[in-house]
DNA sequence: CTGCATCGATAACCTGGAGGCATGGTTGAA
DNA sequence: TTCAACCATGCCTCCAGGTTATCGATGCAG
């Protein structure tokens, strides 16, 4: 009746991500031949070829992307169960809130202070994530909400509530030809080099590969590209930059997201006191 | 690095449900000891208690319950996951829709004539499913799509648009004494008797079990109970049965809802078709 | 109070299959 | 041709997870 074991998975998705069996065994500290195996066994067990391989070459079949895609999401479900039983048993637990270094538009200390005075209010633990994976920490219960920005975040699997919405502006060296501008276009921006963001495969950018906002401001400094970003992300403005809005891009907003599977109290009183008497402080829909 | 196998989720589900290890490990086809020694294995794993049991009771913990909750929901995720790869790798694989027989509110012959004319139309089958566990269909993807009542079906997990609203109606034996109103209200089912649905425990009702709606107009005919429902369920409506309308019950929907992580074109397009030009024609919003 | 039936835990044993190591086969590049 | 990179195969070991038999606790009938 078991289709296929949580560690099988594991030893699926690494290959699939990697697309090459000696380093995904080493990721997986086993031996390539266990590897191998595994994969085979796996294929015939579901009776579909995941990937199609020669000695030089692996690739995905189609049935192998949807168990990617799909097992991902499956694995993340059972580490979420995993967290939430084993936090289950703790009634003290801190509430565990992940953010961006500089990610919250300066309403973090708001959101805690109006959180302390909640009648079930819990100890807050501040989580740093790394640059791309914030969102993962809520989908599989190592964090319960989350300060995110939208479009750049996916929310896939994930509930969220809007804290504030903001225009976006374009971050220019002071002697730039936009800086004198009161406001551009994104086709004004046509041609010039913007970032690259390290671990966003999808990004637009062509220019040096940036890991932060402070990285990127750097490297605008030294006229090595521009970027566009929601405001509050560059307050204060450093010196030697100015900022222009953009008028025809998309708003960005700041969003308080949870996983959606996640209907504790704990999580509904913090995005209540969050959302403040902005709005009603019933349990906020999520679909 | 791997928390839990997916069999030992299943050996924790089946444990949680039973509440009894004898009756679990007969419903698994393993030994009793062996189930034993698995759960404390994954209570070990884990460090916190699932279950408190003597020689004469087992309970959950608040963890058991958690793991539970999240646990069912991570196997239905691997269901999805194996059974998209397998799917995926056929193109011409048939489109499955799940709905209740008579389930349909007359729509679905209309709705799959306008599906025959998209150009990507695949085979339709239809599935019909026992009394309760349609949506799981759609969790585990054994089905694509589905036909369901809101709120009578949980949601939770699908994506879905609504395709008809209704109101209820009471049915009453003709004898009855709500059988010559108008119209009645809530208020006014008071002390009557309703029916339990099987297989659904938070219902209200206090009267005879019922598996579905022929069985629970049967009841009806022989003054057994009353019963409220979306009008098209009970049409044509039965000789010796009277309709009235309630005017202040939430009014029914029946919507079409598929797997919420599932973007397929194939799902899209039927939906699409479904709604007709109803609404507009593109990928519909799922949050 | 005393057997009895129920049910989970323990003990002892057995086995299939997962994983390790060594090696083979294929393929593209120099 | 030779080499290097890389996945597959064969063989062996070992233990996780299964089995049966049995024990110990607990509620119940008489």
């Amino acid at each position: 009746m078991v289709e296929l074991e949580t560690r099988e998975l594991e030893y699926f998705i690494a290959v699939a991500d990697e697309l090459h069996f000696g380093r995904a065994a080493v990721r997986l500290s086993i031996a390539q031949p266990a590897l191998s195996k595994a994969i085979r066994r796996i294929e015939a067990r579901l009776g579909v070829p995941l990937f199609v391989r020669s000695s030089r070459h692996v690739e995905l079949t189609p049935a192998g992307a949807a168990l990617r895609e799909h097992g991902r999401h499956a694995l993340n479900a059972v580490s979420a169960a995993v967290r939430n039983a084993r936090r289950a048993g703790d009634p003290q637990a801190h509430l565990r809130l992940v953010l961006k270094p500089g990610g919250d538009a300066g309403l973090l200390s708001g959101i805690l202070a109006a959180y302390s005075h909640e009648p079930d209010a819990r100890r807050v633990d501040i989580l740093f994530s790394g640059p791309a994976d914030r969102t993962d920490f809520l989908r599989d219960g190592r964090a319960d909400v989350g300060l995110l920005y939208v479009p750049f975040d996916d929310l896939d699997g994930l509930a969220h509530e809007t804290l504030h919405t903001e225009d976006r502006v374009v971050i220019v060296p002071s002697g730039h030809r936009l800086a004198g501008r009161a406001a551009v276009r994104m086709s004004d921006l046509e041609g010039e080099t913007l970032p690259r963001w390290k671990g966003v495969p999808g990004g637009d950018g062509t220019g040096p590969e940036v890991a932060d906002v402070v990285q990127m401001l750097h490297m605008i400094t030294v006229s090595r590209m521009i970027g566009v970003l929601p405001r509050s992300l560059v307050e204060p403005v450093p010196a030697g930059l100015v900022c222009v809005p953009v008028t025809d891009a998309p708003p960005s907003r700041l969003v308080l997201a949870w996983n959606e599977r996640d209907r504790r109290p704990l999580v509904a009183s913090f995005v209540a006191a969050a959302l403040g008497d902005r709005q009603r402080v019933a349990a906020p829909t999520q679909r």
